[in-house]
RNA sequence: GGGGUCGUAGUUCAGUUUGGUUAGAACGCCGGCCUGUCACGCCGGAGGUCGCGAGUUCGAGUCUCGUCGGCCCCGCCA
C-alpha cells in the first residue's frame, strides 16, 4: 500500500477510458448498498462518477464498503469499465462508464451532514451558512462560484490586454463626508484617531491617475455601514477602473468590451455593442426611475397638462401646488378584480402613494369611481394620449413628481411581474446619462451630490453651479442591466478651481474641503491629467447571471440580513484590553 | 428607526382558523435482509424544551404580551 495520486476527477471519464487502471477521491454522495454489490456515488467539485464494489471481485474492499456513510472522504483505485446494457445513466456526465474499485481508502469519516448536500432542499439561510463548507458542497451554490471566477478572469484578462494596470490601494483609510455610514477601525497607535473602510477607492484611483498610471483597475472590497437587502451587504466587491485622457465615449465603447467579454466567457453569449444610451431625465419621464426595466413596455404617461383644471378634487389639487399626474395603461388588465386593484394599491402604498385611482376601460362606458369628475374633452384627450382601447386597465399616480415617479415605476414592475412580461435569458442593457449634478436633502436643508463630490459637471454649465446648481448635468453614466443598476462612473474634475466649485455647491466651504480633502485639491495642482472611470457590483452582477435571488447565493460566506456570519459568530465582543489598547472606554455592560 | 412574514423531530413540512387523550408525515439516521442500483428496494427501530420568557385558562404547539433569530420590504445605501 503505497501512497495513492489521483488520476482523474469525478466528472472527466468516459468510455474512451475503458479498461485504464484509475484513482479518484471525492466525497460520498450516496450509497446503494445491495448487500452484495455496492454502488457509490462519488463526489468532487467537477461532477460525480459511480463506482462499484462488488464482492467477487476483492471480497476484502467490499466487506469494508459496507460501512461507507455520507460525506466520508475516499480515495479508490480501480479499473473502467462500461455500464451493463440498459443500465447507463444519462444524467451523468459519466454516465456510460463506472470504476471497479479493487482497492479502497478511507481518507475521513463524516457526521450525518445536518442537511441533505445531494438534493435542492429550502434549508434556511442561518443554518446554511452556519455549516457554508457544507452548503458549498452543493452543486448549485459551486457553480455560481466558478462563473464568478470565469466572470472576473474574463474581466481581468480584457483589461490586462488592454494596457491596464492592477493596483491595490488601502483598506485603512480615512473616513470623508458623504456618502455611506462607515466602518470604523480605531487606531492604537494614535490615540482617539480612526481608520475607515473603504466605500470605495475612488480618491486613491484619481490619486494613480495623477501619479501617470494612466489605466488602473483593481477588483475590490469596499465597505458600506447600511442596513441589507437581498441585493446588498455591507461588504461587497467591484470592479473598479479608471482612466486618463478618455472621455464618456471611450470609456463605455471600451467597457462595453469588457462586459461582452465577460458574458461570452461565462454564459457564451454574445452581445450586441453598441448599448442603448438614454439620458436621466428621459429615462425618469418615460419610466419613473433611473434603472429601467427595459425588457417590457408601461411606460408612464404624463397627464398634467392634459387634466390641468379637471373637476376630479384630488388631481386638481396636486396640479396646483405644483404636482404631477401620471399613468400606466395596463394594457388588457380590465378583468382585474376588486381584490387584485386593492392588492396593487397597497402595494402603491408601500412605495408613498396615498391612493391609486384607476379605470377600466370597457366597450360600452370607462368603468371607474373617477370618470364622473371628467369631461368629455379630458376624458378623449386622456384616451389618445393612454392609446386606451376596451379591455385595457389605467393606473394613476398623483402626487409630487418624485413620489409619482417612485411608486409608478414600482407598480409597473409589478404589472410586468403578475403579466409575466419579462422574457427569462434575455440581458437588456442600458446606458444613463447625463444625471443631475446635485439634488436637495430636506432633511439636511443643502444639495448633496447624486454621484459624488468629483464628478465633473458639463463645462458649459459651470456658471449655473453658483446660481442654479440643481440644473447642472453631470458626466456620469450608469450602466443598468435589466433594471439593476450594475456600474456606474464619470468623468471626474481635474481643475483645482472647478473642485472647489462644486465643493461649494454642496455646502462644504475651503476650510473643511482643505481638512477633508486637502491631498486631493493638492494634488490637482500638479498636472493632473483629464480622467474618468466607473466600477461595477460583481455580486449583483453575478447574481443576475447566475439567475439568483440574492447576493448570498454568488458569495462564498455571505452576512445575514442583520450582518452577522453565522459560522465565525461575526461580530463577537473583544477582551476589555483590547480595548484599552484602542483608548475606548466603551460604557456598555459587559455580558 | 418602521412594516410584513416565518420559527414544531437532524432536514422539509402538516397540525394553530375553532385551546382538550399519547404532537404526525416524508426524507435522513440506526439495525436487519438484499448482486445491477442510480432519489435502489423490503422489514424493524430510535428520534420533540412545538425558538425563548411571562401571562390568560381546569388545560396552551394553538390565545395575549414581550423577546431572540431567519427572510422580504420602507427609510438608509454620494
Amino acid at each position: 500500500m503505497g501512497v495513492l495520486r489521483r488520476t482523474h476527477n469525478c466528472n472527466e471519464l468516459n468510455e474512451t477510458a475503458l479498461g485504464q487502471e484509475v484513482t479518484l477521491m471525492g466525497w460520498v454522495l450516496r450509497r446503494r448498498d445491495h448487500g452484495g454489490v455496492i454502488f457509490i456515488d462519488l463526489r468532487d467539485r467537477w461532477g460525480i462518477t459511480q463506482v462499484v464494489f462488488n464482492p467477487e471481485v476483492n471480497p476484502d474492499v467490499h466487506t469494508k464498503a459496507h460501512q461507507l456513510r455520507s460525506e466520508w472522504v475516499l480515495a479508490i483505485k480501480g479499473k473502467v469499465e462500461k455500464r451493463p446494457g440498459e443500465m447507463e445513466n444519462p444524467k451523468l456526465k459519466t454516465g456510460t462508464i463506472e470504476i471497479l474499485v479493487d482497492e479502497l481508502r478511507i481518507l475521513n469519516t463524516s457526521e450525518t451532514p445536518p442537511f441533505p448536500i445531494d438534493e435542492e432542499c429550502d434549508v434556511s439561510d442561518s443554518l446554511r451558512l452556519q455549516y457554508r463548507y457544507l452548503d458549498l458542497r452543493r452543486p448549485e451554490v459551486a457553480n455560481n462560484l466558478v462563473m464568478r471566477h470565469q466572470a472576473l478572469q474574463a474581466v481581468r484578462s480584457y483589461l490586462n490586454a488592454s494596457q491596464f494596470l492592477e493596483i491595490e490601494t488601502p483598506m485603512l483609510t480615512r473616513s470623508t463626508p458623504e456618502g455611506a455610514r462607515d466602518y470604523l477601525v480605531p487606531s492604537r497607535v494614535n490615540a482617539g484617531k480612526f481608520y475607515a473602510l473603504p466605500q470605495s477607492p475612488q480618491l486613491f484611483k484619481q490619486i494613480l491617475m495623477m501619479s501617470g498610471m494612466d489605466r488602473y483597475y483593481q477588483i475590490v472590497k469596499c465597505f458600506r455601514d447600511e442596513d441589507l437587502r437581498a441585493d446588498r451587504q455591507p461588504e461587497f466587491t467591484q470592479i473598479d477602473m479608471e482612466l486618463s485622457f478618455m472621455g464618456e465615449d471611450d470609456i463605455i465603447h471600451l467597457v462595453e468590451g469588457m462586459i461582452s467579454a465577460l458574458f461570452k466567457e461565462t454564459i457564451d453569449l454574445t452581445l450586441s455593442a453598441p448599448f442603448a444610451r438614454m439620458t436621466y431625465d428621459e429615462a425618469m419621464r418615460r419610466f419613473g426611475t433611473d434603472r429601467p426595466d427595459t425588457r417590457f413596455g408601461l411606460e408612464l404617461i404624463d397627464l398634467s397638462d392634459v387634466l390641468k383644471g379637471c373637476g376630479f378634487k384630488v388631481f386638481n389639487t396636486v396640479l396646483e401646488s405644483g404636482g404631477v399626474v401620471k399613468a400606466i395603461n395596463a394594457k388588457g388588465c380590465a378583468g382585474f378584480s376588486r381584490k387584485d386593484l386593492d392588492d396593487l394599491t397597497e402595494y402603491a402604498g408601500r412605495f408613498g402613494a396615498r391612493g391609486m385611482a384607476w379605470i377600466k376601460i370597457k366597450e360600452e362606458e370607462w368603468q371607474s369611481p373617477i370618470t364622473k369628475f371628467f369631461s368629455e374633452q379630458e376624458i378623449a384627450a386622456m384616451q389618445q394620449a393612454l392609446d386606451a382601447q376596451p379591455g385595457d386597465l389605467i393606473l394613476f399616480g398623483a402626487d409630487k413628481s418624485s413620489t409619482v415617479h417612485q411608486v409608478l415605476a414600482e407598480l409597473r414592475l409589478e404589472l410586468a411581474r403578475r403579466l409575466n412580461l419579462i422574457e427569462e435569458g434575455t440581458y437588456d442593457f442600458l446606458w444613463i446619462t447625463d444625471f443631475p449634478m446635485f439634488e436637495y436633502d430636506e432633511d439636511a436643508k443643502r444639495y448633496t451630490a447624486v454621484h459624488h463630490p468629483f464628478t465633473a459637471p458639463y463645462e458649459d454649465q459651470l456658471d449655473l453651479l453658483e446660481t442654479a446648481p440643481e440644473q447642472v448635468k453631470s458626466r456620469a453614466y450608469d450602466l443598468v442591466l435589466n433594471g439593476n443598476e450594475i456600474g456606474g462612473g464619470s468623468i471626474r474634475i481635474h481643475n483645482p478651481e472647478v473642485q472647489e466649485k462644486v465643493f461649494k455647491a454642496l455646502g462644504i466651504d475651503q476650510e473643511e474641503a482643505e481638512e477633508k480633502f486637502g491631498f486631493l485639491l493638492q494634488a490637482l495642482k500638479f498636472g493632473a491629467p483629464p480622467h474618468g472611470g466607473i466600477a461595477f457590483g460583481v455580486d449583483r452582477l453575478i447574481m443576475i447571471l447566475t439567475g439568483s435571488s440574492s447576493i448570498r447565493d454568488v458569495i462564498a460566506f455571505p452576512k445575514t440580513q442583520k450582518a452577522t456570519c453565522p459560522l465565525t459568530e461575526a461580530p463577537a465582543s473583544v477582551a476589555r484590553k483590547q480595548l484599552t489598547e484602542l483608548h475606548l472606554r466603551p460604557d456598555w455592560k459587559e455580558k
